[in-house]
RNA sequence: GGAGAAAUGGCAGAGUGGUCGAAUGCGGCAGUCUUGAAAACUGUUGAGGGUCACACCUCCGGGGGUUCGAAUCCCUCUUUCUCCGCCA
C-alpha cells in the first residue's frame, strides 16, 4: 500500500511511475486524495465535537460533587444534541475511510527507476545470463516422459487421490526433492538466513498484510469453515511474522528462509506449457525473506540475486536473470527479477526464481516500523526471493542432466541423496 | 467438544464508574560517578490521527451496548490458561 503523504507531495510523480504499469492512475490518485481531505475535515469536525462533550462531562462530575445537581441535570440535556452529531460524525468517518482504505488496496506500487516500460513479459529484459546449454542425444526426452520412464514422478495417480496438478513423486524422485530442500536450506542458512518453519495456512490478516488480499482470493485455496487461506509461497507466514512490529534500528538485517509447500489454484491456466512440472496446485518452494534498512534494500536485493546465482552455479543450470517490465510486474513490488533454467527438452526457459524488493509497500500494509536514530517511527522495507522452487529445478536437472544410461544427479546433490544416477 | 478462570504499555503487574494514557518493578535510552565497565544515583521512555507548532481526538484483546462520563458495568466474538474428553 502506498502512503498518502508522499502521494500527496508527490502526486505528478506517482501518476508517471505508474505509467510503467500501463495504468493511467490519474483519476484514481485524484480520487484517494479527495477522500484523504474529506476523511481529515469529518475528523477534525468529530475531534471537536468529541472534545465539546468530554468538556461538558467533566463539568457535570464536577457540579454532582459539589452537590448541585439540578446544574447538573440541566447539562445533561446539551450533551443529547453532541452525542447524535458525534454518532453521525463517525459514521461518516468511518464509512469514508474504509472507502479510502479500499481505494488504497487497488493502486499498485511504484515501480524502480531501473523498471522498464513493458506490456506483458515478452519485454522483461534480460539482464545476464551463464552456464553451457548441454547438447543432448538423440531421442532425449521432456521431464514427464523421463518421469514416467524411470517411474519417479507419478501425475496420473495425484490425479486420483486429489487432481491434476497434484504429482505424487516416488523413490529416487521423492529423495531427490528432499535432496533439494536441504540442499536449500544449508545454502541459506550458511548465507546466514535464520531457518524457520511457519503454519502452512494464515488467516485474512495476513493476506492482506502481504498483498496476496484483496485481489488475488482467486489465487489461493480458502478454507471457508475456519476462515484461512492455504499459503501460496512461504513469503505470506514468513513475512506477517513483522506484522505490527516496530524493530531496533540495530536490528537490521533480517534474513529467514523457510521450506513449505505451496498451494495455487491456478485458476485460468491450460495448454502444453503447463504439462508435466511447468504448473501445479501443490509444489514445494524455500523462500528467503529479508527486512531491511530503507537505504540498504537495493544492495540486499543484490545479495541475494548473487545469492541465487551462487546456487545456480552450484547446480550446473544454464540460467537468465530477467529483469521485469512494468506490465509484468507484481502487484507489490517495485523491481523484480526472474530467475529462469533453460530446459534443453523443452527447449525453453522456465522460472525458477522470482527476487524482489517490495519497499515500503508491504511494511505500510504489515504496520512493519523501525525507531530511526531520531526516535521517530519509519517504514522497513522487505524482500523476498525463493532460493528455490523445487519443480522447474527437478524438471531442469532431469532434463539437463538426461544421459542415455540415465539421469546423472548434479555433484553438490549427490551426498544429499545417496546416489548419483536415477536409471 | 464440555466446565471454569483470565486478557492492561517491551516484559511483569496494580487499577471495579469521573482526579487514569494508566501506580510500581524490570528492561530500554540519556546523564552523574569511573581510566573504562559494572553497581549506585538522576532524568527520560507506548502507538496513531491532527497542527507550522501547540491545542485537541482515539486506543487498556476485537466488536457492540448502558451512562453526562467506561480500563472499570452489560452483551458478543476471539485468544490464552486449568480440569475433563478425544487424539498425531
Amino acid at each position: 500500500m502506498l502512503q498518502l503523504n508522499a502521494i500527496r507531495e508527490n502526486k505528478e510523480a506517482f501518476i508517471n511511475a505508474l505509467k510503467k504499469r500501463n495504468l493511467r492512475a490519474d483519476a484514481i490518485i485524484e480520487n484517494v486524495l479527495q477522500l484523504d481531505e474529506n476523511r481529515k475535515a469529518t475528523q477534525t469536525q468529530l475531534d471537536n465535537t468529541l472534545a465539546d462533550a468530554n468538556k461538558l462531562s467533566k463539568e457535570i462530575g464536577d457540579l454532582f460533587k459539589s452537590g448541585k445537581a439540578k446544574e447538573a441535570n440541566d447539562l445533561k440535556e446539551k450533551t443529547a444534541t453532541l452525542k447524535e452529531v458525534s454518532k453521525q460524525l463517525t459514521d461518516d468517518l468511518n464509512s469514508i475511510s474504509t472507502e479510502l482504505q479500499n481505494a488504497l488496496y487497488l493502486i499498485p506500487n511504484i515501480p524502480h527507476e531501473s523498471v522498464v516500460v513493458g506490456k506483458s513479459e515478452e519485454e522483461n529484459e534480460e539482464v545476464f545470463k551463464e552456464g553451457t546449454i548441454p547438447t543432448l542425444f538423440e531421442g532425449a526426452l521432456p521431464h514427464w516422459e523421463l518421469a514416467k520412464k524411470y517411474d519417479i514422478i507419478d501425475f496420473e495417480l495425484g490425479v486420483k487421490i486429489a487432481g491434476a496438478g497434484f504429482p505424487v513423486y516416488k523413490g529416487k524422485g521423492a529423495k531427490l526433492q528432499r535432496a533439494l530442500i536441504n540442499y536449500f536450506l544449508d545454502k541459506n542458512t550458511e548465507a546466514g538466513y535464520t531457518e524457520v518453519q511457519v503454519p502452512h495456512l494464515v488467516n485474512e490478516a495476513s493476506g492482506y498484510g502481504t498483498g496476496q488480499l484483496p485481489d488475488k482470493e482467486g489465487q489461493m485455496y480458502y478454507m471457508p469453515e475456519d476462515d484461512l487461506y492455504l499459503i501460496p509461497t512461504a513469503e505470506v507466514p514468513v513475512t506477517n511474522i513483522f506484522r505490527d512490529v516496530i524493530l531496533n534500528e540495530k536490528e537490521f538485517p533480517i534474513t529467514y528462509t523457510a521450506y513449505t509447500p505451496c498451494f495455487r489454484r491456478e485458476a485460468g491456466s491450460y495448454g502444453a506449457h503447463v504439462r508435466g512440472l511447468n504448473r501445479l496446485h501443490q509444489f514445494d518452494k524455500v523462500e528467503i525473506v529479508r527486512v531491511e534498512h530503507p537505504d540498504k534494500s537495493y544492495q540486499a536485493l543484490n545479495g541475494m540475486v548473487e545469492h541465487v546465482k551462487d546456487i545456480l552455479r552450484e547446480l550446473k543450470l544454464p540460467y537468465r536473470i530477467l529483469r521485469l517490465c512494468g506490465g509484468d510486474l507484481g502487484f507489490t513490488s517495485a523491481l523484480t527479477f526472474d530467475f529462469e533454467v533453460f530446459s534443453t527438452a523443452q527447449d525453453r526457459w522456465l522460472e525458477i526464481s522470482s527476487v524482489s524488493n517490495f519497499e515500503t509497500y508491504q511494511a505500510n500494509r504489515l504496520k512493519l516500523r523501525y525507531k530511526d536514530e531520531n526516535g521517530k517511527s519509519q517504514l522497513a522495507h522487505t524482500l523476498n526471493g525463493s532460493a528455490l522452487a523445487l519443480p522447474r529445478v527437478l524438471a531442469g536437472i532431469l532434463e539437463n542432466y538426461q544421459t542415455e544410461d540415465g539421469i546423472t544427479i548434479p555433484e553438490v546433490l549427490v551426498p544429499y541423496c545417496g546416489f548419483d544416477i536415477i536409471n
